[in-house]
DNA sequence: CTGAAAGCGCTAACAA
DNA sequence: TTGTTAGCGCTTTCAG
């Protein structure tokens, strides 16, 4: 056996030792070399096998991944798509840190590696898109396509193995793994409704995510079961981002008729209800009573605390992941349009309670 | 020049097509299709470029970047390594969101990709290592290494080119960044000391973040420059986490002489420090003023909206990815060792005031 | 049981 | 102006 001075003399100089590196060093080929590392098909006597342990252990050697790729046509890499939301925000966001947060733990369970495909979306066309196609990641998952946005049946056509968060409503024959938006504004409707409420507006999120107009007709129709009048007034379209909720909420507590509740899109939205209502000088929940959605863990912190629908977002975000992996290696099994919705449960505190009129 | 059809026909069947399917069907060498896709130094006539071209978009080809990788031995990925806090869960914490929200900002002007490094650190002796050394990465920017651990003396070992961030305190030659951890302190302090407090308490993070005694030795040099006695006993030792931030609190608050001020280590124990004074019938800010440090998001929802020390995660991020690129990109400048601290600036709001007594 | 050689898709000398 | 060729570091038949 080489001493470590001779084996270090004989690595390549610049940059990390190579499978030529050890093979050399341990005198053998580097064909054996790899059928060792790998624990490969073929046979090794037992001192050639601690030969080349041994070389690739002084040489510190490790595989080159890029090479490894290129020939197994696999980089044990997946991607994450982000439709960017406020310019580039996208990991600061309770939503999209915590799907991320799934991502990241199943794949790293899975032993793939994560990158980020943040470059924004902009067509077919364009060199963005390049990075989708160049064999970087062997699988995809794309978080909360807007529902005007081509990107989906683009992506189809390049044949990439993806999965998507949050793209429910359209079916375009990619598996899909979403929360229930239905079920979750059931629960939030009935609880406003069991509470005894007539009254309720809805502030929504953006009208091209797909979760808005599920949340929507699933409250609407809540109401009309329980035969509460839907105004056209207490419909609102907002954000997720809450940038204008501050003034719905002030105009609509400026109706002669304001409504005593409130279902927002979600918790950043019914944040801002919290503070117009302060800042009116309505009291929550006394005069009004706000339900919001995704219960970010500042829901639990403000004051009072927040009334939510809580979403596995974690959970999400793994399945996902797992499902996205599976697809990969076992390329052959059909799952075209396949769909999991998640349940959603209501969280209930302190920002809801009977209206007092 | 070939129709559509006859050239999809020469495409390879599986998978994208190749440099030689563009050859091929444009009639020319793969080195002159290689050159006119990277407007290479080599003149060439305009009808050739132009056949490549349309070849190229016509079979809709994209260079395999593994390839191109393995030849220039220059992924164009970054990568990021967090220190596995909280078994797993990275990214759902506000400060690693925000120095991630700033790396992946930079990353993407930069045309860098982004790969996460999430198995756990064991040492250089562990399977978990190998992903360092097999160039998957051309950089790897490190975010928050405890000071109790080894990873960077055995990442300089490897010779990666690397950042840290949130690694003041040993210099070891890599350059680094970070936020001015005393400078934080000191402004905190100050404010407590301004407002007329004598009885001031810390409690502190992780006792292996780096932070942490940057920021306690802040803490008690002003102190002491004032002339208020720094207690033992209200030095306590917590966790960013702020797992026990709560108890710790209300055993501070049982003293014969509780203090009248906490400065919290960062948000998130403020934030259980409110919880504890709450939960003790002791008034905030009337009866204790607290400071905490990042200035959080929920800090302005909180109720009382948190005084807190600011510090621009984003920036940090973005500078260290910056200069990360920057060494990849001139190998040849020497950096070791530089050290950029970035300005932290105090926000007042409305959970510190005089004390009563 | 081990080795030689082809080739993954691409870039970059070096020829022509 | 364009083509030929030799690798980048690795896996994998196919021979020995």
């Amino acid at each position: 056996l080489e001493p470590i001075e001779a084996s270090m003399r004989i690595r390549s100089s610049r940059g990390n030792a190579t499978i030529s590196d050890v093979a050399r060093s341990s005198g053998v080929s580097i064909a054996t070399v790899s059928n060792v590392l790998n624990n490969g098909p073929k046979p090794v006597k037992e001192a050639t096998r601690q030969r080349v342990l041994i070389a690739a252990k002084e040489l510190s050697y490790h595989p080159n991944a890029t090479a490894r790729s290129l020939v197994n046509r696999r980089t044990h890499t997946l991607g994450i798509f982000f439709f960017v939301v406020d310019s580039m925000v996208v990991v600061t966001n309770n939503y999209a840190s915590g799907i991320l947060q799934g991502v990241l733990t199943a794949t790293t369970e899975l032993k793939y590696n994560l990158t980020f495909f943040t470059r924004p979306w902009a067509g077919t066309k364009q060199t963005a898109f390049a990075a989708f196609q160049d064999g970087r990641a062997d699988g995809l998952v794309i978080v909360a396509p807007p529902s005007d946005s081509d990107i989906l049946s683009d992506l189809i056509d390049i044949g990439l193995t993806m999965v998507v968060v949050a793209g429910t409503g359209r079916d375009i024959g990619i598996p899909c793994v979403d929360v229930d938006d239905a079920l979750g504004a059931t629960l939030a409707t009935n609880h406003l409704i069991s509470l005894g409420h007539k009254r309720i507006a809805h502030i929504s999120g953006d009208p091209n995510m797909n979760s808005v107009p599920l949340r929507r007709s699933a409250f609407t129709s809540r109401l009309t079961e329980a035969a509460i009048e839907v105004r056209p007034e207490y419909m609102v379209t907002g954000q997720y981002n809450g940038s204008n909720a501050y003034e719905q909420t002030l105009s609509l507590l400026r109706f002669k008729n304001p409504p005593t509740a409130i279902f927002a899109g979600n918790d950043t939205i019914a944040m801002a209800c919290m503070h117009a209502a302060r800042d009116s000088g309505v009291s929550v929940p006394r005069d009004l009573s706000i339900v919001g959605f995704d219960d970010a863990p500042a829901s639990a912190l403000v004051h009072p605390p927040l009334t939510s629908v809580s979403q596995p977002l974690t959970e999400i975000g793994s399945l996902a992941t797992n499902m996205l992996v599976d697809m990969i290696e076992r390329p052959d099994v059909d799952r075209r349009g396949s769909l999991h919705l998640l349940k959603p449960s209501l969280v209930v505190r302190e920002s809801t309670a009977p209206p007092s009129t």
